[in-house]
RNA sequence: GCGUCAAUAGUCAAGAUGGAAACGACGAGAGACUUAAAAUCUCUUCCCGUAGGGGAUCGCAGGUUCGAGUCCUGCUUGACGCACCA
């Protein structure tokens, strides 16, 4: 008997399924009918120097082993992998190895696909591309200008979050809450730069309401919502006392009106500079003037970078600007603050202070002696001041406490009136005041676009200055006046985009791909300029409008953008999909020289055939890591409803069902990282004890979506696991009658067992239990190595099957050595479970006195209550509890029999 | 502070709909095989008892129920996310 040494087949199987093309992808060929697909899809790794971490083997496992699933159940399968490998990780790595990561990507994802071969996932290689493959980003920058035309994007002057370690702007969400960077996590200040901004906020409502229909996890939803942070509310004006300016302020919370004794302004409020003048006006007791203490304030707060702010978070400072505004409720005169806690970006930049019902503004009225009245209580308290001794009652606490039953106070004609009457009243008071009107906000911002880096997609856009001049923009040339029409049923395109936007045109389509020049010296500049802005001949081009001297757009893409729709690409790959990025040595060219492949792409007018798209997209599953809950999976999101309105997709959410992997975690209970010198690399484990065996402990440990803390010692189980199968396959006594063709077999207890195992794995691996599964099958064969008992040739084989997921290795090579097969397990078929096969004729009843179980009865499953307690009653150690005492009876069919005495 | 999730044996974990708590793995102990070790196999592994058997137990405290790990209320601890969002 031959002992199980997977380093010994696995490389041979990995080569047979290559040369018999097993995981090729079969367009609905199995099985014609409509609908029968399944697109399972892990989240593509981008490619880094290090190699496969472990935590990437558990992810991928998880797909694979959805995907082997759905295979053999006779389902097309789209299982793809690709790589991710533009963005500031890899980019930072090629500068930190003073190499140009043009020259650096190609050999790291060569390792990668080496080691993904070697774990045994079932990807069809014939799809893979990279995003930095000028055939893929051709389509990246075609897709960005698509989304020019529809107005989405815009170029402005913004003060944008700023690392000044990787020497670019970032995204609102790519700022962590310690205000550092979320790659790099060096702290990140604020610098006032040109950026292209995503008008991302004009989907906020679609990208909020469609989360209902999705089957993610819980926690990504809501993190999502929380993201979006939708609030209604009402926006209205106060005059400000004397002069001929308003101050407009959001509120969701108007009922609390009356209560406003304070307005505050933020420090970057457009307002104040206009009321200069009357500040300067102000008498005061001290030394500084009035204006000075404002000026002084202002320049403080502007100075403070976003870890100053986080540290003094509760800390709240202003100043007071000596002038006051009316409420327009009952025209009290209240004081105009500034204060840095009021956000310019939120809102309207000016809040109206209730600090009897909020608790920032009541810790500020606190700090500077304003006034705090309570205008909500409880309807069933007389007087306002026992809602609480302070005088202050949260709005919230206090709706959650009554709701309905609190009522507002202080405030005049609605007194009495419940917070939602109140509400809804006076709100139409203010639109029939014109004062104001009804307003939705969102936290969600618009979304930075730009990158000031070399290793991204060059943005596809021109600028000319004569254009500019002449007020000349992209719509209103020949194309864009068509494109308008042509899309007129979507939001037309925002006259201020249009007026910012002039002289600004998407270079011609045929020139796409804008390749990413070689260059010399690609590191970041100290200016927060592009590095390509320092290339004076790439830069020059011409108008394709006019056909003048015109500059190219010098900034680059986020890594985002070729993650937000690479999962539409793998659907429909370029035709000539030979045209792998590797040739045939596995080596890339060198990239100096990658071909320009637009050529080979038949449609001028689709990134990808549309039959595809229908035929896999949706994704079915995504499986990925939750540290991208609202970054890439609200950025995709987005942009497949905007392609949706352009009529390019006809659905509008990419990813129906999303699973999360836990983190794989050092023995040492940290996070795996070199300088704790705690990785674990799974080639040696590999090397060690074969993929299978990692497979199965990666998938045994825990369920798929927690955490787990590697142990090389219960590694060792999984390997044990497969070393048992290994062992009773070649076992004369286990299997009988080898090489009978006859699959007939009696339904021997071994065999019911047998059947229960292969539905349970089967219904596991659909709902992602994988620890499950794999528990029953060790259950299984802990009983199938019983003495005495063993297998029927045929039946033995399904074992092999629903093995294969999770240990396709040893699967295929018993498959292959025990059962003479030529085709691949792949391609077989989940084995059918009738129903009527496990149904058990006994069951076992047990029997509780007072609750506690005190025996069990073994009856026919249809046994009547009445036989089944004159059994129970017979046995001693049921009796000796109830003899001689009244009790009730309670059977819940086939599951307990409960006797409760009567006390 | 807000939100989400979690807590079961020495460790990781199973336990959908309330109905036998602890499937499976790791570790530990004993034995078999071996000159020996590793590997492999067998048994034991909450407490008391040689055993039949009995008792306890699911973060803590209450409650609902014939019956609660599971439902409800309050609390404790931890993880993740958001955080001056008006």
């Amino acid at each position: 008997m031959s002992k199980y040494q997977p380093r010994e087949f696995e490389g041979e199987i990995m080569e047979l399924w290559e040369k018999e093309q097993v995981y090729r992808t079969e367009d609905g060929i199995r099985n014609n009918k409509s609908g029968n697909k399944m697109y399972t899809l892990s989240m593509f790794p981008y490619p880094s120097g290090a190699g496969l971490h472990v935590g990437h083997a558990r992810i991928y496992t998880g797909t694979d082993v959805l995907a082997r699933f759905m295979r053999l159940q006779g389902i097309s399968v789209l299982h793809p992998m690709g790589w991710d490998a533009f963005g500031l990780p890899a980019e930072n790595a090629a500068i930190k190895a003073k190499k140009n990561p043009m020259d650096m990507v190609p050999g790291n994802i060569t390792t990668f696909k080496k080691q993904m071969k070697s774990l045994g996932l079932s990807y069809d290689w014939s799809r893979e591309f990279s995003t930095t493959d000028p055939a893929y980003y051709r389509w990246t920058q075609w897709l960005f200008q698509q989304f020019f035309k529809m107005g989405l994007l815009y170029k402005k002057n913004t003060p944008i979050h700023f690392c000044p370690s990787c020497k670019t702007g970032l995204a609102e969400e790519e700022v962590l809450a310690n205000g550092t960077h979320e790659r790099c996590g060096k702290p990140i200040t604020k610098k006032d730069l040109p950026q292209w901004i995503f008008r991302i906020t004009t989907y906020a409502e679609r990208l909020l309401s469609d989360l209902k229909g999705l089957d993610w996890p819980e926690g990504i939803l809501t993190m999502q919502k929380n993201w979006i942070g939708k609030s209604e509310g009402v926006e209205l004006d106060f005059k400000v006392d004397g002069l001929d300016e308003t101050i407009r302020v959001f509120t969701t919370a108007l009922d609390t009106i009356y209560g406003a004794t304070f307005m505050v302004l933020s420090p970057e409020h457009p307002l104040i500079s206009r009321l200069r003048g009357h500040i300067s006006n102000v008498k005061t007791s001290g030394e500084k003037s009035k204006l000075t203490e404002v000026d002084e304030y202002i320049e403080k707060a502007e100075k403070k970078t976003d870890i100053e702010r986080e540290t003094e978070n509760k800390d709240k400072t202003g100043v007071f600007t000596g002038l006051y505004c009316i409420n327009p409720f009952n025209n009290g005169r209240i004081p105009i603050w500034i204060a840095d806690y009021v956000l310019m970006g939120y809102g309207t930049g000016a809040v109206m202070g209730v600090p009897g019902h909020d608790a920032r503004d009541y810790q500020y009225a606190i700090k500077y002696g304003l006034v705090v009245k309570p205008v909500i209580k409880p309807d069933t308290m007389a007087i306002r001041t026992d809602i609480k001794s302070d005088g202050f009652w949260n709005y919230e606490e206090i709706k959650a406490k009554y709701a309905e039953k609190s009522v507002l106070c202080n405030s005049d004609s609605y007194d009495g009136l419940s917070s939602l009457q109140a509400k809804e009243k006076m709100t139409v008071f203010v639109e029939n005041q014109k004062i104001g009107k009804r307003k939705i906000n969102y936290h969600l911002r618009d979304w930075i676009f730009s990158r000031q880096r070399y290793w991204g997609e060059p943005i596809p856009m021109v600028f000319c200055q004569s254009c500019k001049d002449k007020g000349i923009s992209w719509w209103d040339t020949d194309e864009g006046k068509k494109f308008n029409k042509k899309h007129h049923n979507i939001s037309k395109v925002d006259q201020n985009i249009q007026v910012e936007m002039q002289g600004w045109f998407p270079i011609v389509e045929k020139d796409l791909p804008l390749k990413l020049p070689y260059v010399q010296s690609y590191e970041p500049t100290d200016t927060g300029e592009s590095p390509l802005s320092k290339m004076t001949d790439w830069k020059k081009t011409t108008c394709p409008h006019c056909g003048k001297h015109a500059i190219r757009e010098t900034d680059t893409m986020p890594n985002w953008a070729g993650s937000c729709w690479y999962f539409l690409k793998f659907a429909s790959p370029d035709k000539d999909s030979s045209t792998n990025i590797f040739d045939s040595s596995g080596v890339l060219p060198t990239s100096r020289d990658i071909p320009s492949r637009k050529n080979i792409v038949d449609s001028s007018e689709h990134p990808w055939r549309k039959e595809d798209i229908k035929k896999w997209l949706p994704v079915d599953w995504y499986l990925g890591g939750a540290e991208h809950a609202v970054l890439h999976l609200l950025y995709a999101r987005f942009w497949v409803k905007a392609l949706y309105d352009l009529g390019l997709l006809d659905f509008s959410e990419p990813f129906l069902r999303l699973r999360n992997v836990g983190m794989v975690l050092a023995e040492d209970h940290r996070k795996m990282s070199k300088s704790f010198n705690n990785v674990v690399n799974p080639d040696d484990v590999i090397g060690e004890y074969g993929a299978d065996s990692l497979r199965v402990y990666e998938m045994f440990m825990a369920p798929f979506n927690m955490e787990i803390f590697w142990s090389t010692k219960a590694l060792q189980g999984g390997y044990r696991f497969l070393n048992r199968i290994w062992q009773i396959y070649n076992s004369p006594d286990k299997i009988n009658g080898r090489d009978d063709k006859n699959d007939k077999t009696d339904t021997t207890k071994i065999v019911v067992s047998l059947y229960k195992t292969i539905q349970k794995v089967g219904s596991d691996i659909s709902q992602t239990k994988y620890n499950t599964a794999i528990a029953a099958m060790m259950e299984f064969l802990n009983e199938w190595e019983k003495q005495g008992e063993s297998l029927p040739y045929q039946e033995a084989k399904k074992f092999l099957v629903i093995l294969s997921p999770f240990a396709p290795f040893i699967a295929e090579k018993l498959w292959r050595d025990i059962y003479k097969e030529t085709k691949s397990i792949a391609l077989s078929t989940w084995p059918k479970i009738e129903k009527k096969d496990i149904v058990d004729d006994t069951v076992h009843i047990p029997v509780q006195v007072n609750g506690k179980v005190r025996g069990v009865v073994s009856v026919p499953h249809d046994i009547k209550q009445s036989d089944l307690e004159k059994l129970a009653l017979e046995q001693e150690g049921i009796r000796k509890y109830i003899e001689g005492k009244s009790y009730k009876t309670i059977y819940v069919a086939g599951k307990i029999l409960n006797f409760v005495l009567n006390r």
